[in-house]
Order: C-alpha cells, then sequence, then structure tokens
DNA sequence: CTTCCATTTCAAATCAGGTTGAAATATATC
DNA sequence: GATATATTTCAACCTGATTTGAAATGGAAG
C-alpha cells in the first residue's frame, strides 16, 4: 500500500458518518446492507449517505451490487486490514509497543 | 478509546506532512528529533512545520519538552497502538481476516 | 407508458482545515 | 540591555470537504 492510498484510506475513515456506516457493515457481514438502510442506520438523507458511501467505495473500504431497486454495499475487511499494516509496519516499523495492542486485542484463540 | 477520539487520531493522521513526521519520529524513537529538524526533513517551513507538530501533540500522538531553545518531540506509540486496537476491536470486531494483516505484519519472533 | 420507489447527481451554500508571512515569545550569548 | 536563534502565534487568505434540497436516473409494477 502506497502513502497516498493509505491518506485516502485514512481521510475516508476520518469521518463519524462514515465510521458509523462502516461499524453497521461490519455488524452485518457478510451480507451487507443497502444504501437506505444505511442511511437511517446513521440517520443521514439518502444523497449524504449517497456521497459517503460513494467516498468509502473509491477508497476501497466497501463494495456496491445491484438487487433490483437496492443498491447493496459490503465491508470490504481487507481494504481495513491493509490501513491497519500500513500503520503498524510502514508507520511504526513494528514497534513492540505498538503490536502489543493487537495482541491483546485478539482473545480469539 | 471513544469515538472521538479515535476521529480525532485518524484526522490528524490522514495528512501527508503530519504522517512524515510521525515516521520521522517512529526513525529517531526513543530519542524525538527537535522541531527545526523535523520541519526540514518533512520540507515545511517552521511555522507549518509548528503546526502540526502542535495538532500531533494534541491529538496525544506525540509529546514535547524544551530544552534550551530547542522542544524536542517524541513519538507517543501507545496512542497509535490504541488508534489501531479501536480499528481492529470497535470497527472490526477482531474480524479474522482484519487479523490476518497484523499477524503477517509481526515477524519479530 | 405512467407511476412509484431507491438511489445518485448536481449546483449552491457553508464550513473546516491548511498555508503564508509577519510578528511575538522564549532562551541563550555577547 | 542588545542581538541572535528556535519556535510559536496570529490574521488573512485559499482550498477542499460537507451539507442541502432539488432534479435526474435506474428499475419494477400497474
Amino acid at each position: 500500500m502506497t502513502e497516498a492510498e493509505a491518506l485516502a484510506s485514512l481521510s475516508t475513515l476520518a469521518h463519524a458518518t462514515r465510521l458509523r456506516m462502516l461499524k453497521a457493515l461490519v455488524a452485518a457481514a457478510p451480507g451487507g446492507l443497502t444504501a437506505g438502510t444505511l442511511a437511517k442506520s446513521v440517520d443521514a438523507t439518502p444523497s449524504r449517505a449517497s456521497f459517503h458511501l460513494s467516498k468509502m467505495a473509491e477508497a476501497g473500504l466497501v463494495t456496491h451490487d445491484r438487487a433490483a431497486r437496492e443498491v447493496t454495499y459490503r465491508i470490504e475487511f481487507q481494504a481495513i486490514g491493509a490501513v491497519i499494516r500500513y500503520l503498524l509496519e510502514d508507520c511504526c516499523a513494528n514497534h513492540p509497543t505498538v503490536q502489543a495492542c493487537c495482541v491483546a486485542a485478539a482473545p480469539k484463540s
């Protein structure tokens, strides 16, 4: 992942509406949610939701496909993993103190 | 870490000058770098560097202390760890696919 | 083909953040 | 105290992101 890509992902994540959409999509994985459902779940107008979703799609954080009239958005876990990895590896040089946080965050045996 | 804190850290990281400063400070850890050295290393004017450094300090990503005329900035590894953990745990619910990225990023035995 | 529903696009207004350069502060030296 | 260096602060300006609401598009159903 390049610095430019990392910056694009980080600024996409750095917005309350988008971060909440992301959480909603994680909770709904692997099924995904329609644009309308997402809009309601983060209390945004359709046009605002569409704006933010297209930004997230542009950054590769979500994918979307149309079924009839509805557009379903799905989380792209690997894209978020790539951002985390960039922070850990490229920025922090895998510093033990930073890694310790990830280890602690992995209670799954 | 609260959502507001995570958003503050993410938007602080989402800027080329600041991300480069962060990398420089990681490389210089645990010693730190002076404001002037940092400014040169990212090719920024003193005033621009000071502006970005104060944002990073405000977000808790760096600390600073004065020695004579120079102000030395140091990376706060735990703060970055906290952001990563937030993404991993609070956003992605420790999803295996995302965790796999961190594991791969940890070649240190 | 008209109508309805879901979503996106668009232009205008607003807002937040970044850059610039000059001035101010802090500290040391003469 | 005067001067020099390191850094920060400030105000003005610029730029890009976000919001808003209306209009347009895509698709299904009568």
